[in-house]
RNA sequence: GGCGGCGUAGCCAAGUGGUAAGGCGCGGGCCUGCAAAGCCCUGAUCACCGGUUCGAAUCCGGUCGCCGCCUCCA
């Protein structure tokens, strides 16, 4: 049996994976920030998480997955300028800060359950956390670690020397942006805050907790050192995230944890979900240019069938989004639903069995760092097999189903839907056929299909279906 | 300026040293009274140039084009 091999992006290389502790698989994945919708691109870090959570537990380990929601807002622009996320969105909305994370963590939720998404173990929000967000910052400011400045508490990067090699960040000849005039006198442009003082102003925010250092928040990095180290402990084994957190997000969670925790590394496995692209560049909520699952459907697309266009691209690889490419998937989904719903009516016995070799092959393209193209490759040659009995392939497409989400497993033959007006019209037409009155028949399989009523000729008889 | 990625058939994309997976579409065929569903057949020498090698889409060098991150972002 093949070992799982993922990508680490520590090393940038594959490695063999095992949990630390020989059987339970800790893994984080950073989440949303829940101030709209999210879209496409967003859910495409989850569907990523969510089958390294399921390869995972078909190499035989358990998992222990924890994803936050980030519900505290940060800044919509410069970070040191700019408003809250939150604040900004619960303005326009004219609700409250508090009830539209509540309202978009809702979404997120239900969208993950559309897609198949099995549910973290433990779900966790920044903002029922803020004590152990102090402590940590508490922590490093014991360690000699911080300073404060004007608006806040900063983390003193130069005082970390493993800092940026995550990101195998240049300092030196980074170049960096001059930082927008103001309060945020930071030594050092990667510097980052632990703890932001609310504005001294009238302008009170919505969000904001007493700490030792004053009423303000968190930093945005902070949530995920504390969070993930309480219910994972710490080194734990993996986390994930998309891309753009590798050179900040990610970088200063390593440098807030590792010297905090005084654990190193602190996470063993980095991984990194590549981006979705639209012709005009990324998806970004900020550039609204993010399109929804509730788009998704309206369009008549199965959310499901979105899953298996992500499978279809290794998940390093940017991919590139377009309205065709997403109904081609839903071509193709309804096609291996239509297969799968077959299968569950197969009665044969096996005859020479290649059934070890599917399995085999699907196995090793699963370990090879997640590779669900082929995997999706092998599928359809089951499904397509000339070899391979119907309850043979029926067993190997719920086996990898269980690593795909595509809920082929769950498909099921509907109970015949009782439609006696369609029964008698089917009746009807069988006689006029019988009677080779085509033009009747004709007619009558044209009145049903534009209600929506396909009707098919098989050797069994005609059996109807919803379009 | 730094870091990273991409360029494979009409489209979405695997493959990273041994003579190009898969899906969708197109075209042809089988089945059907005709359809539908299903099945079968059918397509590329891998941006370009040069090098290494018995052998390269795959390694090295260069060119062109495209994109991401470096500031909130999956």
């Amino acid at each position: 049996m093949s070992e799982l091999c993922l990508y680490n992006t520590l090393s940038r290389s594959k490695e063999r994976f095992e949990p630390l502790d020989g059987k339970v698989a800790r893994v984080y994945s950073c989440g949303p920030t829940v101030y709209a919708q999210q879209h496409l691109g967003n859910l495409r870090a989850y569907l990523f998480a969510d089958l390294l959570k399921r390869a995972l537990r078909f190499s035989g380990f358990e998992v222990r997955h924890v994803i936050n929601i980030t519900d505290v807002g940060h800044l919509t622009d410069d970070a040191d300028l700019g408003e809250d996320k939150m604040e900004l969105a619960a303005r326009k909305e004219g609700l409250s800060a508090w009830d539209i994370a509540d309202k978009w963590t809702q979404v997120f939720k239900r969208d993950l359950e559309k897609l198949n998404v099995l549910p973290p173990d433990v779900w966790c929000k920044a903002t029922e956390h803020i004590p152990e967000q102090i402590e940590m910052v508490a922590t490093l400011e014991q360690k000699g670690l911080t300073y404060r400045i004007d608006d806040g508490v900063y983390f003193d990067t130069s005082k970390d020397p493993h800092y940026g090699e995550l990101a195998r960040l240049n300092l030196k000849a980074q170049q960096v942006q001059e930082r927008i005039e103001g309060a945020a006198a930071k030594r050092s442009p990667v510097d980052f805050a632990l703890w932001k003082l609310s504005p001294k102003d009238d302008t009170r925010r919505q969000m904001e907790w007493d700490s030792p250092w004053g009423r303000g928040f968190p930093g945005w990095h902070l949530e995920c050192s504390a969070m993930s180290s309480k219910y994972l402990g710490a080194p734990f084994d993996i986390h994930t995230g998309g891309v753009d957190h590798v050179p900040v997000h990610h970088t200063n969670e390593i440098a807030q944890a590792e010297n905090a925790l005084e654990v190193r590394p602190w996470v063993r496995f980095w991984m990194h979900g590549a981006w979705l692209m639209f012709e005009e560049g990324k998806m970004a909520k900020s550039k609204g240019t993010g399109m929804t699952l509730d788009q998704v459907e309206g369009r008549g697309i199965d959310p499901l069938a979105y899953r298996l266009f992500v499978l279809g691209a290794h998940y390093r690889q940017q991919m590139s989004f377009t309205d065709e490419a997403l109904e081609r998937a839903q071509t193709a989904y309804s096609r291996l639903v239509r297969h799968a719903l077959e299968l569950e009516l197969a009665q044969d016995s096996a005859g020479v069995s290649q059934v070890p070799g599917f399995r085999k092959r699907f196995r090793e393209v699963i370990n090879d760092d997640l590779n669900a193209p082929q995997a999706l490759a092998v599928l359809w040659e089951v499904v397509r097999s000339r070899q391979l009995g119907g309850v043979e392939k029926r067993t190997l497409l719920h086996e990898f189903d269980e690593v795909l989400g595509l809920g082929l497993a769950e498909a099921r033959i509907a109970a015949p839907e009782l439609n006696a007006r369609i029964e008698d019209l089917i009746r009807q037409r069988e006689e006029a056929r019988r009677a080779r009155d085509f033009a009747a028949s004709d007619r009558i399989r044209e009145e049903l299909e534009a209600e929506g009523i396909i009707l098919e000729d098989t050797v069994e008889g005609t059996r109807w279906r919803r379009a």
